[in-house]
DNA sequence: AGCACGCCGACT
DNA sequence: GTCGGCGTGCTC
């Protein structure tokens, strides 16, 4: 191309998302050279503000050119798009149906390493092959004479070409020039030290250099699994989710705990793995264990790839890559994050447990719920299907299965005969008044876990608050500890001997005497996991008790250790909060414990009962041994609510039918749509005051589908005060409209010269 | 989100 | 007279 032919081509320019909370897109200038290879989806690097620069997605190359200054794309990283057409589109409905920016969709769907230039290392090993004069059979011969003199060069040339499978007394084959060998390989086979092998690299007979490997696991080593055979009433709901997924989209797969709902989704993943497409399996985090990757890598072997937070960004980098490359993996088990992936074909989304409400996130932006997004992008493909698995439906699906949106199957016998635990209740409101109990166990629990232990069964014990004691207390004068940033009481956590905030994380030493009163009587008020593993281990001090709460399972294998101990049975008691609900069904647990059902219930959220009966049930589901009904003791000081009944009877429909009801008349999902306006600003006063304007703006447009507005339950966190405003939309509003609206007010609030510092954002169908 | 610019208090 | 606090506003 000469100088003329260039001059007029026309300037080109890229509109670019950057992965910051910026509105709408920026557009920069594709220097000529960089003309024929920039393209949408592609990453490029581009400076911002002074001295930064970003890596951003190109969404538009054009020639339209902008009333503003444009400045340079600084380079492009790869050769080919980095994202699919579809998961840009993917990008664009959750944005603007949750009310956040794009770069926030950006910054939490691309892997670290590729938001970033260098943070992303290729992983390598050394490895050695022939110095290239030696690369014929001639000189390789001569190379063993020379070597002669030199015993352990000669020995560790002679493992080289063993390794390389060279033959030299056949002679047939000359190694091939590129035939390598990991220089570790090399000197643990040898057994000589890395100075030999180095005389031999500065001798010329052998040469080293860096291989790149992958960090996944490249070959799977295991054999290879058929699918386990279905029970007869597995085979059933299996034709039957085939039959509703002709009609529908998306079909709730309603099974009760231990009905074997893995082996069904493992037949279907099959299925559609023959028909050459590809599956997402998506879990809560803290399901995603170590037993559930090897079942379904006992069957798909190295077709299964595993996504998730506990996997390094270079990993995580390197299963995106291998989605996008033209083996990618078939089926893809992973977190919330994974809906990120690419999917060349994606025919299926599995969501199990999907009443789990760590399904959406919280916080940061973007508060996306993965079952939503998933089942966006199922809708990107055609003839894809979605499977909800659940013990307990989320309202939700529920409702959506009911009224025919969704397809419903329901499963109602335990895989391999086990029988549904007897659920006991106990009231404890009851005993405490005719002081028969104090503390944290009842008589009967303390009687079952002694018979259990005595005829070496398990037992869980379930407590939904870690730590050891929610609150101290001054028994003088009643001053409790809170935290300086947030308006929360500390936690006491005798382990550590410190008091936590768990809203910021901020550690207190605890006073020795009360600052208030200088009373000396400090106390521990309510009981955490903690405190119940103490009591336990003075009631049986020949029980082996393990804790398992977010505080014994920082470090990366923790989760899993404890897990494997009790399974085993090198454990008698696993204490815990919810995380001793998910996992592996254990088959020695005779006894499940729920030590305190009231805060469950007594969470000030209309959520709460949904919640907590679900939490029971997947906790009850652990009890039980084949041929043996496991018990249930459900510890309550409100034994005699609906709900504790409806658990104790298993009965989800009598359950679901009360819950839709109230819902229904109180405006909440899934009947109406919420949407939660946080604010969110250091002065109490100024939040206060734009909370206030920012509700009578909206009152003006939604009338009274406006609450607040209010405090939340914490009503301070990180030193912010925070309000919330509440909308609820009533199904059959145009959303697109209100959302506007809503943004629109948001606008008008910030514009205002008081509240211009004051954090404005959106929670759509809040959990 | 960063980051620079800019305007008011305690220090060499 | 300067250093530094964080409030405001911009970044293609």
């Amino acid at each position: 191309m000469d100088k003329e032919d260039k001059a007029l081509l026309p300037r080109r320019y890229a509109d670019v998302i950057l992965p910051l909370p910026l509105d709408g897109l920026f557009t920069y200038s594709v220097p000529e050279q960089m003309a024929c290879i920039v393209r949408p989806m592609m990453r490029v690097v581009v400076p911002l503000g002074k001295v930064k620069t970003y890596m951003a997605v190109v969404v538009r190359v054009h020639e339209d050119v902008p009333e503003f200054k444009t400045r340079d794309i600084l380079s492009v990283p790869d050769d080919m798009p980095i994202l699919l057409e579809r998961q840009h589109r993917l990008w664009q409905w959750i944005a603007q149906y949750y009310m956040c920016h794009l770069g926030e969709i950006m910054e939490a769907a691309l892997p670290a390493g590729l938001k970033s230039r260098d943070a992303y290392r290729p992983k390598t090993v050394r490895c050695v092959r022939l110095h290239p004069s030696m690369r014929s059979e001639q000189s390789l011969h001569v190379a063993l004479y020379v070597l002669q003199g030199s015993h352990k060069q000669r020995e560790a040339f002679a493992a080289y070409l063993q390794l390389s499978h060279w033959d030299g007394i056949t002679g047939d084959t000359p190694p091939s020039d590129v035939a390598e060998v990991a220089y570790d390989e090399l000197m643990n086979v040898s057994g000589v030290s890395s100075s030999v092998v180095r005389s031999l690299v500065s001798r010329h007979f052998l040469e080293t250099y860096e291989r790149e490997v992958g960090r996944l696991q490249e070959t799977f080593t295991g054999t290879v699994e058929e699918p386990s055979p279905l029970s007869e009433a597995q085979q059933r709901a299996y034709d039957e989710l085939l039959s509703q997924m002709g009609a529908r989209k998306v079909v709730l797969l309603h099974g009760v705990t231990s009905s074997g709902k893995t082996e069904i989704y493992i037949k279907l993943i099959d299925k559609v793995l023959r028909e050459g497409r590809q599956v997402l399996y998506l879990l809560p985090e803290i399901a995603l264990t170590v037993q559930i990757m090897r079942r379904l890598q006992r069957v798909f072997g190295a077709r299964l790839g595993i996504y998730h937070s506990k996997y390094s960004d270079a990993e995580r980098v390197e299963i995106w890559r291998k989605q996008l490359s033209d083996q990618p993996y078939d089926v893809i088990l992973g977190a919330r994050s994974a809906v990120f992936l690419p999917f060349r074909d994606l025919g299926l989304v599995i969501i199990d447990e999907e009443h789990e409400t760590s399904f959406k996130q919280q916080d940061p932006a973007p508060r996306y719920h993965a079952r939503s997004a998933a089942i966006m992008l199922a809708q990107m493909y055609a003839h894809s299907h979605v499977v909800l698995g659940t013990a307990t439906p989320s309202m939700e699906s529920y409702h959506n299965a009911m009224t025919g949106k969704y397809g419903y199957v329901s499963l109602t016998t335990r895989y391999s005969g086990v029988a549904l635990p007897e659920i006991l209740t106990v009231d404890v409101r009851d005993l405490r008044r005719r002081k028969i109990m104090r503390g944290t166990f009842s008589p009967l629990l303390i009687s079952s876990m002694r018979e259990a232990l005595e005829s070496g069964r398990q037992v869980i014990l379930f407590q939904n608050r870690r730590g050891f004691a929610p609150m101290i207390e001054c028994r003088t004068c009643g001053w409790v500890p809170k935290c300086e940033c947030c308006d929360v009481s500390l936690t006491y956590h005798k382990s550590l001997g410190v008091m936590t905030c768990h809203y910021c994380g901020r550690a207190y030493s605890v006073p020795r005497s009360c600052p208030c009163c200088e009373g000396t009587e400090l106390m521990g008020r309510g009981c955490g996991t903690e405190k119940v593993e103490d009591a336990l281990r003075e009631l049986f001090p020949k029980a082996r008790v393990a804790r398992m709460d977010l505080d014994t399972t920082r470090s990366r294998n923790a989760y899993d250790r404890i897990i494997s101990d009790f399974s085993a049975g090198k454990t008698d008691v696993l204490v815990g909060t919810q995380m001793v609900s998910k996992g592996l069904d254990f088959d020695n647990v005779s006894l499940v414990g729920i030590l305190d059902a009231d805060t469950m219930l007594n969470y000030p959220d209309f959520r709460a009962y949904e919640q907590a009966f679900a939490m029971m049930m997947q906790v009850s589901g652990r009890a039980g041994r084949r041929g043996e009904r496991g018990t249930v003791l459900l510890q309550t000081r409100s034994a005699d609510l609906p709900v504790i009944a409806q658990v104790v009877k298993n009965d989800f429909r009598s359950f679901a039918r009360q819950v839709l009801e109230e819902r229904r008349m109180f405006r909440y999902p899934p009947f109406h749509r919420l949407v939660y306006v946080y604010l969110r600003h250091k002065s109490d006063d100024t939040v206060e005051a734009a909370a206030e304007d920012m509700a009578a703006r909206l009152r003006q447009v939604f009338g009274d589908r406006v609450l607040g507005p209010d405090k939340p339950a914490v009503a301070r966190v990180k030193s912010q005060c925070i309000r919330k405003v509440i909308v609820k939309l009533e199904q059959g509003i145009d959303l697109e409209k209100a959302r506007a609206c809503m943004a629109g007010v948001k606008t008008a609030v910030v514009a205002d010269r008081r509240y211009a510092a004051v954090t404005v954002y959106f929670d759509v169908d809040p959990q």
